[in-house]
DNA sequence: GAACACAAACCGTCTGGTCGGTACAAAAGA
DNA sequence: TCTTTTGTACCGACCAGACGGTTTGTGTTC
């Protein structure tokens, strides 16, 4: 595969993340990513052969963003839980690194995805099965599903932008997730 | 309206709900409805003009059953925090009465409606926005919004059934949201 | 018999996917 | 070195099916 091709393939996947984030997932027509990224539909789908193929990408593609960001906070010393409940949000502990709250906020519009069809859930099921397996094995099991469930309602409330509190009141439970974790990781 | 017009209105909603939960929000089409509930899709227009005026029912209407039974939850002396962790748990706390645990399937099959276009959640958010801020004022509302958000996160991994825990750990994972509902209704 | 409650054929649009063709560069042959 | 072939990347017109909605017709109820 050529490095142009290569660039091609980036630009449409940028095309069609875009397009779920900023217009929904009802806007994902092929189109419509062929518009956005600047190609015609037929570069697109010689490319990608359909739109499945194309999800497909999308999805690989977030989940391995996903994974080596949680692997970069585990190499900076979080263990397994705090550093589940910071990639739920960097930006607001760590504001120099904005852009990889993008990663979260993708994750989040492509819940749209799952939602829609769980085909494509499907593929992300197993790795994530696996991975909260761990944490059924800490010292307080109980407490880190409540812990794990919290952030995920927490991205479901921001996301639908439904019964949203103000910041403070936010900011006040994640750092109490956080402080939680912490106290589950060292017991662990 | 007569009772014959009711009672085609109810079987309609009845079969757009099924569609919903048993086959996924995008299969939702109004000759799909119209087969599933035996009538044509002629008469289903007739009774709802639009399939956005169908969308709108349905929502309403779960939207009067979540309000009913959360209400006969405080009647029966549950604080506000405690009743909203029981509404998750129904059939769970009291098997006797099963029924109402499809009150709340239908909404986690909801969400995908509102993950699919926004304009239905708006229908619920205002509803919901206003019932949240109670939960802004309660004793301790840094573990009161770590519960709904848990519920909330709960929810979302039964309905796409990524990491689900074994039924035990789960069962423990209530109860002790329960336990700290109660503490914070006592408390407030 | 008039309003109501449905049935069924039909229409226009949107959308995923096909297909024939073009541009161009690298390899192969002369 | 010049020509021919081949493979890659891309274009854009077109097609077929799905889907929301319309229209017209028919039976039922009061």
């Amino acid at each position: 595969m050529s490095n142009r091709s290569n660039i091609t393939k980036q630009k449409l996947l940028d095309a069609a993340t875009d397009i779920i984030m900023n217009q929904g997932i009802h806007h994902l027509t092929l189109d419509e990513v062929a518009k956005v990224a600047g190609i015609s539909k037929g570069g697109l789908l010689y490319h990608y052969a359909s739109k499945e193929a194309l999800l497909t990408a999308i999805v690989e593609r977030l989940q391995q963003e996903q994974n080596d960001l949680y692997a970069s906070l585990q190499r900076e010393g979080y263990g397994p839980v705090e550093a589940f409940v910071r990639l739920f949000d960097e930006t607001n502990l760590h504001p120099e690194r904005a852009t990889i709250q993008i990663d979260v906020e993708k994750m989040i519009a492509f819940l749209t995805l799952f939602a829609v069809d769980q085909e494509y859930a499907n593929r992300w099921k197993h790795d994530l099965d696996t991975f909260f397996e761990q944490f059924q094995k800490t010292a307080d099991p109980v407490e880190t599903m409540i812990i794990r469930y919290a952030l995920e309602g927490m991205m479901m409330s921001e996301h639908f932008e439904v019964g949203v509190p103000p910041v403070e009141l936010k900011q006040a439970v994640i750092a109490r997730l956080i402080e939680r974790a912490h106290d589950i990781d060292r017991q662990s």
